[in-house]
DNA sequence: AGATCAACCAAGCAAGCGCTAGTGTAAACC
DNA sequence: GGTTTACACTAGCGCTTGCTTGGTTGATCT
């Protein structure tokens, strides 16, 4: 049995039972739900995973790992400006919400499926991405582009940007790129209206 | 059995069923768990409710109603400016979100369980509610007083809104009042900082 | 006094649950 | 050539689940 998902099977697993997760919720996903999806016997998932609970880790682990390289990436092949940093958080975080959707939605509605141990963990990653983004919120009130209290502010802005994932549909005419330059526009109204060069 | 929330005993086991499945999970709380909670036996529930559906159904229409109502309230009973309007709208919102704080998480989070025919029924119910908000988000943006897509605004507001739920400390020094208030002030940044006569 | 009714209980069924034990097998390694 | 390892299988244990059944109680109404 694998601790991390480095096996590319276990990696695979991994990718299924999100899918699973959102469909169906984690409770109402039986073992034999999600081994008939993967293909293989019931019994034979105890092979990749100590137990249930390990599977839905795995899955919020997978997708917050994710969110975290992704955002540090944008934040470092971006502009120096505030708004250009608020801009490249925000689209970043709503490209892995839309993409690697599925792992998200788990992590957002199933989090309290987990054990103590697991959260533990996983909270630490957690913690190391909302970081990122109070430290990014933190500068724009520096510099004047948005006002008001950083606690709400920051979780005002995160709560309009995972509710996306209730609402938003991949194949409309939207894309995350446009969400993230149509919400700075409506806390920051002080932004200019040029189109900003993310490098990235 | 009673198909609605008529009797004050089925209203008081909706208000503990309620709180059981924000601790538990709609999956996780057995009619057993229910039942004891109740002070009855597992059989007995089921005089009261058709089945465990029923109850999560009755758990999120009281929650609807309420807000419904609460923000009708609100709306009547304030003056007449946009700004005026959306405060009360935000406030009315987090009012009943944190007051009325179990329903609302219920119907946040286990809206999925819901048969097909629960949902059809509540999905009306709260397309009414956010028919409110579509129409002051309007008058909002038509006054000039916040600025974007009235789409996308009002869904960024609403997930902001909704998302206090996962951080709000209501025992803490912010209250509603407060947390409305600062929204606004980040949205709209036009609005004056005189204090609002709200009337309610 | 008899009928009605909501509210509850004890007992249990059929189905499904997570998980384990023990085994088979083919490739990889020494 | 023998041992190890990764992965899968079959069979089923022990338990819990939502829900049903058949019956009792005490208050209310006629």
């Amino acid at each position: 049995m694998n601790v991390v998902n480095e096996s590319p099977r276990r990696k695979e697993l991994t990718r299924l039972a999100a899918q699973l997760f959102v469909q169906e919720g984690f409770d109402r996903t039986t073992v034999r739900m999600l081994a008939q999806e993967m293909g293989i016997k019931s019994g034979s998932l105890f092979h990749h995973f100590r137990d249930k609970q390990e599977i839905l880790a795995a899955v919020i682990e997978e997708g917050t790992q994710n969110a975290l390289s992704i955002a540090r990436q944008a934040l470092e092949g971006c502009e120096d400006s505030a708004e250009a940093r608020l801009h490249a958080m925000a689209r970043a975080h709503l490209e892995t919400l839309l993409t690697d959707r599925n792992a998200h939605v788990v992590a957002l509605y199933e989090w309290r499926r987990l054990d103590a141990e697991a959260r533990d963990h996983l909270s630490h990653l957690r913690d190391a991405y909302e970081a990122l983004w109070e430290r990014v919120i933190d500068e724009a009130l520096e510099a004047g582009l948005i006002r008001g209290d950083r606690f709400l502010v920051s979780r005002f802005v995160m709560g309009a940007l995972n509710w996306t994932v209730r609402w938003y549909d991949p194949e409309g005419p939207r894309k995350p790129e446009d969400l993230a330059h149509e919400l700075i526009a409506m806390i920051a109204p002080a932004s200019s209206d040029a189109p900003l060069s993310t490098k990235v």
